[in-house]
RNA sequence: GGCGCCAUGGUCAAGUGGUUAAGACACCGCCCUUUCACGGCGGCUUCAUGGGUUCGAAUCCCAUUGGCGUCACCA
């Protein structure tokens, strides 16, 4: 047998959210195509028309594009086997349901659902007009009575499967339920479009959640019924999420941001978020863990894949994240990171390019930039405590003794720059002949107001700005002789 | 409930009959350090349980348990 061109498809109903776990299903189909030289194609399955969202096929391109995941055919991408929109392909499908009723795998069902009392319940459709005689169906239809198309299950045996990732996969097909083919409103349904598509579309490979593993057999009998070759099944577990009880279920709103869109909003960058995500069920021959698209396109194998669900880690995203910040070009991450900050006074935001490179190293994600740099704009409240400090030997009281000195050194300065504190800092040192530790401590502290501070004491005085150091150093001073005064 | 899928540490996971059971995140400790971060070193913690098969089982089989999924005129 000839090896046919690889070729796998997105297939997503426009809801206008792009979950997780979709987006990893996505990723996978579009890298196990490029791994193998083939074609990945975004197919967009709308015929619910109830949940018509405006705009969904724009929000799903982008998200797409943002993750670097780009078709090579569908909707405005261009394609020899269009339209990519099921809704614009409705005359075919009914088309199609009609030579499976022709073939006797199908038939007309002219139950009411609404009087129908089986309709949803456990058990499901009775079978009602499986099995009805011609002239009824005649008379029906002169009526114009209106009907679905259902699909005729087999009531005894079994079908098999294969799913390259599961093996051979048994359902009986006493389990099989006479599914809806074509709606009322002369929709197709997911179960009966998405297989004569994948098959016009020449699919070679179904990449898709392991939800649909149940209904698999139900998709095998329709190719059977049409003669078509059926295409190679590969169904990936679900992404996880863990709750604060510790219970584990899919990943769901309670567990946090679960779009892509809502990661990105948080400050997580696209590429790190598909990296994490292509190696949440996915794992590489190697031990990299940093991978751009490219690198990913060329190792991708379905082999490494995972069979059992995945919990989504936010710790490890963050980490990750992290590794991408410190990777980044500083005026990029200067001018990306800008708009988290919020509204700056002048004299900081003159200074955000620097301000910024201090932070780079410093984050995990951009959300945490306001925590980070709230000191600058207001000085939390007095603490002595802060003034001690083991591993440096700082106490409040050796605090007090530094500072004075420290205010009238760091006044002199005139080029209040980075090189300029640092060296009088340095000097400082020198002339006190104290550590730099015991030095450094009191300032940064009586300069912030906090234990931890994105920079040390030259980045944050230079942030500050002379006067405002000053004013604040000679502020806590104050604050600190009352303490002491106050405590002995 | 029927049916199906899954089962290595807190999390992602390597592993495919013989290993001291990789690596990463998180956590803890130490070192370095002008705070934090970075970096370095070390530690913690895993083959769900019970039966087989085998000279030998995380690896194969069965059962149990647990988790998840599915039983729509949703996808």
């Amino acid at each position: 047998m000839e090896e046919k061109r690889v070729r796998t498809r997105f297939a997503p109903s426009p809801t206008g959210y792009m979950h997780i776990g979709n987006l990893r299903t996505a990723l996978y189909a579009y890298l196990f195509a490029k791994a193998n030289d083939g074609d990945f194609i975004l197919r967009i399955e709308d015929t619910d028309r109830t949940r018509y969202v405006a705009d969904a096929v724009d929000f799903i391109k982008n998200t797409l594009k943002a993750a670097h995941i780009i078709p090579d055919e569908g909707p405005g991408y261009g394609g020899d086997y269009g339209p990519y929109v099921q809704s614009e392909r409705k005359d075919v499908y009914l088309k199609y349901a009609n030579e499976l009723i022709e073939k006797g795998y199908a038939y007309r069902c002219f139950c009411d659902p609404k009087s129908d009392e089986t309709h949803g319940k456990f058990g499901g459709y009775p079978g009602t007009c499986r099995d009805l005689p011609k002239e009824t169906i005649e008379k029906n239809l002169a009526e114009g009575k209106p009907f679905v198309i259902r699909q005729k299950m087999p009531k005894d045996g079994s079908t098999t499967f294969h799913d390259m990732l599961h093996g051979n996969i048994t359902i009986d097909n006493d389990t099989l339920e006479d599914q809806v083919l074509i709606k009322r409103d002369g929709m197709p349904t997911y179960n009966f479009a998405h297989v004569v598509d994948d098959h016009l579309m020449k699919v070679t490979h179904v990449i898709r959640g392991a939800e649909f593993i149940t209904s698999t057999p139900k998709h095998v009998l329709l190719y059977k019924g049409f003669g078509w070759e059926t295409p190679a099944f590969i169904h990936l577990p679900a992404v996880m999420g863990k709750g604060e009880d510790g219970s584990v279920s899919k990943l769901s709103k309670r567990h946090g941001a679960t779009s892509f869109n809502e990661l990105v909003e948080m400050g997580y960058l696209p590429e790190a978020v598909t990296n994490y995500v292509a190696l949440l069920g996915w794992s590489p021959k190697s031990n990299q863990e940093i991978f751009t698209m490219e690198e990913m396109e060329k190792s991708f194998s379905l082999d490494g894949l995972s069979k059992s669900p995945a919990i989504f880690d936010y710790n490890k995203l963050d980490w990750m994240n992290g590794e991408y910040f410190k990777k980044m070009d500083p005026r990029e991450f200067a001018s990306e990171s800008r708009g988290f900050a919020g509204d700056l006074p002048e004299n900081i935001a003159s200074k955000w390019d620097y301000l910024a490179g201090v932070l780079q190293s410093r984050i995990s994600r951009y959300d945490e930039i306001p925590d980070q740099i709230h000191f600058f704009m207001a000085m939390p409240a007095f603490d002595a405590e802060l003034y001690r400090n083991k591993r440096n030997k700082v106490t409040p009281e050796k605090s007090a003794d530094i500072l004075p000195e420290a205010i009238e050194g760091l006044s002199d300065i005139d080029d209040w720059t980075p090189d300029g504190i640092n060296a009088k800092l340095a000097e400082l040192v020198e002339k006190t002949g104290l550590k730099k530790g015991l030095l450094m401590w009191p300032i940064r502290i009586a300069a912030s107001g906090q234990k931890v501070t994105p920079g040390g004491v030259t980045e944050i005085l230079y942030v500050l700005g002379k006067d405002e150091s000053i004013s604040r150093l000679k502020a806590s001073l104050e604050s600190l002789r009352g303490y002491l005064s106050e405590n002995n």
